[in-house]
DNA sequence: AACACATGTTCATGAATCCTGAACATGGTT
DNA sequence: AACCATGTTCAGGATTCATGAACATGTGTT
């Protein structure tokens, strides 16, 4: 992958979540659906990008991705050739207690449609 | 104002209101801060645009409140030459319960940062 | 080693969206 | 009528978003 190693994957610390952030992660139906899925696997699931099938191109794909990371909503890390994600619950839960369980079946619902 | 009799305000119904799209109204800080001011002023109150003394131009504050009645988030109605907003809270909560007492404490803390 | 393959990222481009000041429209006031 | 207050709309430039093509890295095969 490109430059794996040289930088590492940013994550937000617990404390520098902010609410307006996370909400505009939250607010797209792919990464909803993305969320749905890691809740489901939680707490120790891990899943790589391609297992999602998302209905995206690949490059728009990692974008989401990153989008997620980089709001604190996701935790991302390499193991050979993938990039395995998981749900940062304890974090989003200990911050903004309850919007997950609103935001989860919500996007269970976007992942029933597909 | 402009064509404020010609069009008449667009407000979806409750059963149309999407999940993605409210939370997209709500991840902006500005959108926030109004959502805060009205529900402190639920049940009854309504507050005309100016009143909010908010740090962005006229245009941009007109372009935020039709974001978020277009979400569903508020309702606007014109009286003489002001346009009075409420909160749709009766709606949000019967929809997306919960949604509403997490945010609403997240905005009036962006409020005391002004 | 060398080659092929699978998994993701980055880059450049075009499309869509966001913010602003200027101009406009409407209602109330003197 | 003239004037002011309240908001909206429009055109522009800037930022963001989605995509395919090219690239980088790890794994497996010959």
């Amino acid at each position: 992958m490109a430059s794996r190693t040289a930088t590492a994957l940013v994550h937000p610390d617990r404390a520098d979540l902010e609410f307006t952030t996370v909400l505009a992660a939250l607010s797209d139906p792919v990464r909803l659906a993305i969320v749905a899925r890691l809740a489901d696997v939680w707490p120790d699931g891990e899943l790589a990008c391609t297992t999602f099938a998302l209905p995206v191109s690949k490059s728009t794909q990692s974008g989401h991705f990153k989008v997620l990371r980089e709001a604190g909503v996701i935790r991302q890390r390499d193991e050979g050739t993938r990039r395995l994600n998981s749900l940062r619950r304890d974090d989003l839960d200990a911050r903004f207690p309850g919007l997950l369980d609103i935001a989860v079946p919500q996007g269970r619902a976007i992942l029933a449609t597909w």
